[in-house]
DNA sequence: CCAAAAGTGTTAGCCGTACACCCATGA
DNA sequence: TCATGGGTGTACGGCTAACACTTTTGG
């Protein structure tokens, strides 16, 4: 018997910043199902069928519990996918029929995107499970389904969202952090090259970044002053956007 | 028989721009069902189950072509609303059923908002159906299922897309416009007031508002120049947005 | 003492903001 | 001639953008 209706499903697009290349990397899950060598059709984004009664939110919330052990982790709705030819090949259908154990036509995925911390000596990230790795997001051409196609809105999504502040990418950075590190967050983030002393003197005007009595250390050359990152301050500023762009 | 997985459906909050009394408007679907007279229980966003084949943006453009004759029109997808319980009582249910045909327990809905000009003179428009009328934000409280909270998401997205030009308010204004109404439409959509000068110095510097060699005709007071919008250096200028707010 | 990244100031032009009066038209 | 909304300019302060050298540390 074939499905009457969609299959509906949640997918996490989940960020990290590598701050030592100074990339935004995302999470892949790697299937090993298919031995067709074109691109990445073995990499998609964790994710999972709604159960009846799970709310879509809650589902993504769990995913990511599931994969990094993290919980209320900064994560956003940001666009449903819902192409009837999104699951474009047989093998991916019964690819998704045994994941699952239902059969499987068409499903429509509410995507999500997180913001995490790429944190080692994290002990919470050592439950990043096997089959899942970070890459950036220039290498991820041909994804299963439409994942590339998810990737893009993401993306664009996060972008708009920090712009906007409706979203704060200092959730990608460690508790206390240098300006080096926010400023080459903030231009992975906007994908554009920022003067330092200029991007120094806007930040120094920002109440939610506040400079700690603390350096840098063991580190080859001076050392920088550690910032920490004030959640209400943040909130408070949100206000003060009333100019749009011509 | 109950469903196994969530019913999937689109929602279109539709805007327009009423110039007379500078004032957004949404149009809603008017049911003859409920008696309870509490807030608007009988008004929702028009909208439509997602068919097995059906692409969503399609069928979005359908539930708005059904509704105005109108074809192209300006529709973004904004949110998906999965809450479980959103379909709050029983005779919700029921009407749903008797409307579409099918046991419903749980419906997932995909919202869009549309922009379209609110044009007495335009023939496509006579075709806005009976049971559908035009209200104003401030008087859509408690409406059907969750339709008031897709409303208050709606009114931010588009605020969001117009700060940030993914989408241009200007859909909202006829082909020909005065700069009054193009501020006020700003103002009602920023929920705030503008200097006229400052706003008209503003305005001659973006490129894809150009000035007709035309005037408003039988007003009782000094005609106001007409001017129109340029799609494509709309387009181009998209590009120009690179700073952030602090 | 060398390599590496941190940290810092000035200038010029542009943009946002605040603010008040005359003009053209139809009634 | 009056009521109505259209249309205009200026000055100030703050922001952006462009630009190069000194400082501190570990090796």
């Amino acid at each position: 018997m074939n499905q009457l209706i969609p299959y509906l499903s949640v997918d996490c697009v989940v960020f990290g910043f590598d701050s030592d290349t100074q990339q935004l990397n995302v999470l892949v899950y790697e299937r090993e199902i298919f031995d067709r060598k074109t691109g990445n059709v073995n990499l998609k984004f964790p994710g999972s069928i709604v159960p009846m009664e799970d709310d879509l939110d809650d589902s993504a919330q769990k995913v990511l519990y599931e994969l990094t052990g993290l919980k209320n982790v900064c994560l956003k709705q940001f666009h449903a996918f819902g192409n009837p030819d999104r699951i474009k090949f047989d093998e991916e259908k019964k690819w998704a029929e045994r994941h699952y154990g239902v059969k499987i036509d068409r499903v429509v995925t509410i995507a999500y995107y997180a913001l995490i911390r790429i944190d080692k000596q994290n002990p919470e990230q050592s439950r990043i499970r096997d089959k899942l790795k970070w890459i950036t997001p220039d290498r991820a051409e041909n994804m299963a389904f439409d994942h590339s196609l998810i990737l893009k809105y993401a993306l664009a999504a996060l972008r708009k969202d920090v712009l906007l502040k409706d979203v704060n990418g200092l959730e990608l950075l460690p508790p206390k952090f240098t300006l080096a590190q926010l400023q080459s967050l903030y231009e992975a983030v906007m994908g554009s090259k920022l003067d330092k002393r200029n991007f120094r003197k806007k930040i120094s005007k920002a109440s939610y970044i506040k400079p700690l009595n603390e350096k840098q250390q063991g580190v080859a050359h001076k050392p920088a002053l550690l910032f920490c990152f004030d959640r209400d301050e943040f909130e408070k500023s949100k206000e003060d956007i009333n100019t749009f762009f011509i």
